[in-house]
Parts: structure tokens; sequence; C-alpha cells
DNA sequence: AAGATATCGTTCCATTTGGAACTTGACGCT
DNA sequence: AGCGTCAAGTTCCAAATGGAACGATATCTT
């Protein structure tokens, strides 16, 4: 385990980052630990927001509109771009795609998007909003913002941004990483 | 709709934030839409990147140690925190009590964790790991560091701080929020 | 051009999930 | 102390989930 000392203590000014500015305020004692004495600062702090922000944003349109989380994956997808294929939709939003298979065919039972073959590939549809989903677009989407602003509100402009341009360099490296290899038995 | 000009820039400043510096990579396509043309940018990215941290890990873990996911949430808050009870993993994870008490009892039943009456609250227990459970967590805590470094691999170590304390500072601030108000039926 | 291989979407089915009701113990109030 | 309310965990059950197999079309290989 020779490793230069450095290392070690980048690792734990991450862990450690923005400890002392934040100061001890109202966050419960086990996400206190797991924020700041975790290995996996990273994934916990993105899990925990991302928890914060789908739990209440999806029971909220789900009891407005009675389009559970499924179907608004698919349904906000085609708000971003219409005319899109199941199968886009999967793999952008990581749902399996008979979840997104399902959710298609209650939309459509629903009348909030419609299912037209692609005279390109027989094999596939492309889907499109009707004026119906069009309009629980409308109507959810306010709320999804704010709710954003929301989770935003403790950072300054320039914050922000800053967070949103890393966020945003993660994710556009993110085909470049090595997918996980298989567990070697042997160590069992 | 009054609303200054400059809040609308700043909006879209965020939702493009960092599209330049970050030029036209390998992305795919719906993936490019949901980063650069996406009022919920930060909830987009948060989603993405959680996912992409958790599917290959839990998917490893289990195959390595037949642990699955909820099973090992509360393993790994053990890890930082012996003698916790199910209503802390509960609330500092987001899973439901009922699918942590399930997770509890079958690490029980697997030796993993030992679980012992608190002298203070006869209602509930205190979870200790077991020897064959920091086993497990010294097993697998090295391939999620790792993964965890893959992810942030892109960016450099003044950017990789700046992230932590940026997220540390929201997550810190979460109990300010206020909870979502329920949708009114009027608009029905 | 034919066969092998890959992809799109659906269906099947065993498993998991999580809301709600429930049991038991703690706590507050009079 | 006695009663009402609340919190910790468990159990029940209907519904959602996701892996795997499948049929149908596209694409690649030789």
């Amino acid at each position: 385990m020779v490793r230069p000392p450095n290392t070690t203590s980048l690792d734990t000014l991450l862990r450690k980052g923005g400890q002392a500015a934040a100061g001890a305020h109202g966050v419960e004692d086990l996400v206190a630990v797991k924020l700041w004495e975790n290995p996996c600062w990273l994934s916990f702090r993105i899990n925990f927001l991302a928890l914060q922000f789908n739990e209440p944003i999806y029971r909220f349109i789900e009891k407005k509109t009675g389009v559970p989380r499924p179907e608004y994956v698919v349904l906000y997808s085609l708000g971003l771009s219409d005319g899109l294929t199941a199968s886009a939709i999967c793999s952008s939003s990581g749902f399996p795609k008979n979840t997104i298979s399902r959710a298609i065919q209650k939309l459509v039972d629903k009348n909030i998007i419609r299912r037209e073959i692609d005279p390109a590939d027989l094999r596939s549809f492309v889907l499109y909003l009707t004026d119906e989903g069009r309009r629980i677009l409308a109507e959810t989407m306010q709320p999804m913002v704010d709710r954003e602003r929301v989770m935003l509100s403790g950072l300054t402009a320039a914050e922000q941004l800053m967070l949103s341009e890393l966020l945003a360099k993660v994710v556009v490296d993110s085909p470049n990483w090595p997918q996980m290899i298989n567990p070697q038995e042997t160590e069992v």
C-alpha cells in the first residue's frame, strides 16, 4: 500500500469538502455522517438529492394528473423532443424497456400520446404528444421547475452556474467510463 | 407574465452551462437534448449520474456477495456508524420502513448483522455488523470507491473539490426546503 | 442472396415493492 | 396512575418491476 501521502489527503479534502463552511445545521445525525465521513461522498450526495427531488415531485404529479413516474418520463421526453422511439427513451432514462413499453401503452390508451409506425423501420414506432399530453405537461412543468429552484436556493447565482457546469461536464464524460468488470469468483 | 429579462437569461445560462466547454462529444442524442434543452437541468443531471453509479455497482455487489441493494444500504450504513436503528437507516436512505425491515431480517438470517434490544427503548433494536458483515463490506468498498473515481476522472482536482463543496452545501440546505404542497383539484 | 446476428418492442412470470393496517411500547397530559 | 397520542417495526396484499424468452424486422457477413 505504498501511496503518495497527498493522494490520501486529496480524498479527505474531497470528503470533508465544505464541512467548515456548512457548519452544524439542521441535518440529521446519520445524514451528517454520510456527508462528512463517507468514502463515497459523491454517490451519497447525488442519490440524496435525486431522492429529494423525485419523491415529492412524482407524488405530486401522480396525485394531480394520475400519471405515474414511468409514464411521466415518457411524456417529459416527448415534451423535449417530440417524435421519439421507445428505445431512445429507455436509454436516456435508464428504465428497462418492458417498463417503458407498458407506460407507452397506458399513455396511448389514455390518449395522452399517439403512436405511429415508423416507415423507415417497421419494428419501431414513433411517438407524439396529443393535445391532452401537452396540457398535462404544461400543468406540471411549473411545479418541477419550482422544485429545482427551491433546491438551488441555498446557492448564489454564481454557485448555481458552477454546479451546472461541473455536473454537465461529468455527464458529458460518461461515455468514456469503462463498464464495470464482473466480479471474479476466485475471491469468495 | 411580467418577468425581468435577466431572470430568464440566468435560467438559460444555467441550462446551457458548460455547453461550449463540453463540445459535441459522444453523448447520445436524447441525452444531449436533456442536458442542454431542459428546464429541469439539475434533476436530469443528478438522476442520470445517480443511475450511472447505482446500476453497475449494485449489480456487481449482488453478483459478488449475494446482497441486494436494500440490504447493502443497511450494511453500508452500519459500516459508517455501527449500532444504528432501522428508523435511522430509513430516514437517511429514503427507503420505506417495510423494505428496510425485510432487509434487516434477511441480513440477520444470513448472519451478516446482529440485532440487540435497545434497553432505552423496547420498541426498537440496535444493529451491529458481524465479522461476516465486515468482511463483505471490506470486499465491496474498493469497487465503490473506484467507481466514484472513474466518474470524477473527467474533472481536475480543483473541480472535484468545487463539486464536492457545492453538493454538500445543497444537501446541508435541504432541511430548509418547504415540503411540496398538495395539488389543488380545482384545476382539473 | 442466404444465413447468421442484432435490434425493436411485447409478453410471461417470479420477485420485489411500498401503502396501509396493525402490534407493542413510549411519552405527554390531566 | 389512566388515557390519548405518537413512534418503532412487522405483516398483509395488490400492484409494479425487471430478467428472460419471444416474434418480427434490419443489418451484417461471406
